[in-house]
DNA sequence: TTGTATGCGTTATCAC
DNA sequence: GTGATAACGCATACAA
């Protein structure tokens, strides 16, 4: 393989000048019918490709975005990916996903080579919203929103969910199915998402009315179905009296992990625990028991952080902007009897 | 945000050469502790950042690598991607991922605009290994590696997994345990994977001496969950003395479905049915049943494809190679009562 | 050790 | 309608 032709051996074995080529390929009306095909026979000939490199050193910047997830396995991240695909394709540009697997050194080698590379811009869901690293892309004149994470000030452009609503939506309806006794499975605490559910859920507990130590908090290292069993044996293991009759989780997963440990253990389900999930992953609905769960709007997520970070992009009026969206409860056979 | 500095900027505040500068850059060592200081303390102050486009133009090639896959809900897939990742990072390359999801329309688009970024090499799990466009990727000089599938010539480097042997091993473990009726579940049969996997179950069968219409074949119409539920309903729907006392999924999000629909339905895994899945994702030993499945080495399709690749794009020696490894079954509650 | 000059491929401006 | 030329930012060969 030869190297890559350029527009200059198109031009020169079409016969005509470099510029011609070039208006070829970039307003082609100002070129006459005839030596367009003849520029376009050439092109066909050499097999020529743009070289993008160039055509960026040249623009300024690239014709790509990028999203920066923490868990490619984890569907949720890759609902909101797809929403972000869509609007980028809609503006004609190419979105590449880095999986950081929650490694804070992957995420900055990551964040280090798109600013290198001058992406149009980044989406990222970081491994801590507040370190310096996300700081440094913006100094670099990277446009960047953070997704599905916030912050305390208002430096960036942000999409998140209502997590305190989401965990007051779960436990009010908990309630409204005579549970009295509901345990909270979800951990660790550092993760923002989990502390804010757990607040909705406690306020929401608060104005029940009912007694502090009747919201049992079961915490977990992880939100992963491993998790989910092991939590399952020790709600399971609560004594009969003092056991909850419901269980909210912080996210499907751990849900979908208690389901099992409980199918596994002979208990029943919403008859001996209520389970109630939370981002309404496909596997929710698809469950051995379908999951009530707490959906959110994940593509309209990656869609509206991919507008942000376009208008931060191409806006010089642009004003950060910290975009909440509002959970929705979906009830299922795990809370219904 | 002004216009990033450059490396002019730089040497203009440093008051050194823009050549100089460079150097501090890449032969820092050709450059004296006291200007190298310099230099750095301006790069500091300007927050410079290498234009990765410029240094791509001139290099003719960029740092980077891209896998394009199918599915990245797909457990499987993003496993290959994460032993990519690594091989990737060992070789001071970033692994950029690409979501086809299932479209040749979106993978085309994303091959282009890699060759047009002149990307080192390309991993990809296409949705047709003849297309077209696999060649044309080839014609313009990137290399190419195709994952998880195969073809008939041996014009492109590969890495799959010998889908025949996995299915053997799968009904050969059956046979094993004393099933002399089995379901085979996967469809559709355009897919390569499923036709190999079917015919090694059809191979292992033969030579067990079975009659022919004790294997039957369960079509679906995709490699889902969903899918996996509404096979296990027409299998239960077979009446008692014709129906199979075993079921081989073409892969695990099949069986893992099929598991569901079986316990919503009251039946009990293997008592009723005994399941074998294929890929062995993590959800399959946490199952509520823990589910029999045959191993790929997932991890280890990335690495390898990854090395190929980058043979292609180094060795001028380089020569195509289609590596199959050997699948492994692993055998767990779902078939061992 | 440091500085100067050249070219990578593309686009856009300006003559012709 | 077409052609010549400069510029984007960097890396390197070579000169000083």
């Amino acid at each position: 393989m030869a190297r890559a032709s350029s527009v200059k051996d198109v031009a020169a074995l079409a016969g005509v000048s470099l510029g011609t080529v070039s208006n070829v390929l970039n307003r082609p009306d100002r070129v006459s019918p005839g030596t367009r095909g003849k520029v376009e026979q050439a092109m066909r000939d050499l097999g020529f490709v743009r070289n993008e490199s160039a055509r960026q050193l040249r623009a300024g910047h690239s014709r790509m975005l990028a999203y920066v997830l923490l868990d490619a396995r984890n569907p949720f991240f890759t609902d909101v990916a797809e929403g972000a695909e869509r609007a980028a394709e809609a503006a004609d540009l190419s979105l590449f996903l880095c999986h950081s697997d929650n490694r804070a050194s992957r995420e900055g080698d990551y964040l280090a080579h798109l600013v290198e590379q001058r992406v149009q811009g980044i989406l990222v869901t970081p491994v801590d919203p507040h370190a310096s690293v996300l700081g440094d892309v913006r100094r670099n004149g990277t446009p960047l929103v953070i997704v599905d994470r916030t912050r305390d000030d208002d430096e960036f452009c942000s999409v998140a969910v209502d997590d305190v609503l989401g965990g007051r939506l779960a436990v009010e309806h908990l309630l409204e199915q005579g549970h009295t006794r509901v345990a909270f499975i979800g951990g660790p605490a550092t993760i923002g998402q989990v502390r804010d559910r757990l607040e909705g859920a406690r306020q929401a507990w608060a104005e029940s009315g009912l007694p502090d130590d009747q919201l049992v908090v079961v915490p977990t290292e992880g939100l992963t179905v491993v998790e989910g069993r092991s939590a399952g044996e020790r709600v399971m293991g609560i004594g009969r009296k003092r056991r909850p009759t419901a269980a909210f989780c912080a996210n499907d997963l751990l849900a979908l992990g208690l389901l099992q440990q409980l199918s596994t253990a002979g208990s029943t389900v919403p008859g001996d625990l209520a389970i109630v999930g939370y981002d309404d992953i496909e596997y929710a609905s698809a469950a051995a028991v379908p999951l009530t769960s707490v959906r959110q709007p994940r593509q309209e997520l990656g869609r509206r952080a991919t507008e942000l970070v376009l208008d931060e992009a191409d806006n010089p009026d642009h004003r950060h902007e910290q975009v909440v969206f509002t959970p929705e409860l979906v009830a299922r056979r795990s809370t219904l009897g």
